[in-house]
DNA sequence: AGTACCACCTGACGGC
DNA sequence: TGCCGTCAGGTGGTAC
């Protein structure tokens, strides 16, 4: 469930796991998880540099070398990363692997190959050539309320437009649009100022609780809805079924009495 | 400006 | 058991 709460509990497993460490050699296992770089050029840029620290920005991970480039990943639906000693049982589906000395390395694995590993200048170069909104952690509520402000269109595709806020997938504004009594299929217009900070709130709330519980949802609150995205669910707030709808051409879980507008 | 549709990929699951 | 359609949490391009 590769959104910004996952992205950020990655970000926290590769500074414990792969900084500071001689880069030896990187595999690149599948070049179509590579995005506008050959495997050479990778493997060049790479090979006997470090990692110093990584940056979160939306459902990215920006990995700065100790000189050159910065690495961007990005983990598609699919996506995770590995640490591991080497060893006969790589991780399935491992698609590029930074090792490090003593046989370590850090795999990246991307079942689906909907990911990508990219080189950049740096975080802000990338996140201003794809576009990418400010990040949904790193927003405040006057500024939250201007980028939507006029908006035509729904709510729930506005939290996940990457290029208005960046880190919400279909996942988490299910549950944020809960957490808030809102309906995903609510005009942004027809929301007052006041629910539109509750929304804000709702917002900061679920991702960093979710990121606490290490974004999985078996850990979650009782009262998180996650956990409940199946069509026989209950609702955890008022125990009525929970709906299945196709919303912005997802797949929204709402409960249609505790959610409004 | 905002939405619909398709494409990119692979795997899991249910129906027959 | 095998085949087939459908669905799955990502982004990006095109057409309206």
């Amino acid at each position: 469930m590769p959104e910004l709460p996952d992205i950020a509990v990655l970000k926290i497993y590769l500074d414990a796991t792969s900084l500071h460490k001689e880069i030896e050699d990187v595999e690149v296992k599948h070049v179509k998880i590579l995005q506008d770089i050959s495997s050479r050029s990778l493997v060049r840029e790479l090979k006997g540099k470090r990692f110093e620290r990584s940056l979160r920005h939306g459902k990215y991970l920006f990995v700065e070398l100790n000189q050159g480039p910065w690495v961007s990943l990005h983990f598609g639906m699919t996506g995770s990363l590995e640490y591991h000693k080497r060893n006969r049982d790589a991780p399935q589906y491992t698609r590029v692997a930074f090792v490090f000395s003593q046989n370590y390395e850090l795999a990246y694995i991307s079942k689906r190959l909907l990911g990508a590993v990219s080189l950049s200048d740096s975080p802000e170069e990338f996140i201003e050539r794809h576009g990418l909104g400010p990040d949904a952690l790193d927003l405040d509520l006057q500024r939250f309320k201007r980028l939507l402000d006029g908006r035509r269109g729904g709510i729930k595709s506005a939290l996940m437009n990457q290029e208005l806020m960046a880190g919400i997938g279909n996942v988490y504004s299910d549950e944020i649009l809960f957490q808030a009594g809102v309906m995903p299929v609510a005009k942004v217009q027809a929301l007052d100022e006041e629910r539109i900070e509750t929304l804000y709130d709702s917002m900061q709330t679920v991702l960093t609780t979710a990121i606490e519980h290490k974004a999985n949802p078996s850990q979650f609150p009782e009262t998180f809805l996650t956990p409940q995205r199946t069509e026989a669910a209950r609702c955890p707030r008022c125990g009525g079924p929970i709906r299945k709808k196709q919303v912005s051409q997802r797949a929204a879980y709402f409960c249609p009495h505790c959610q409004q507008g």
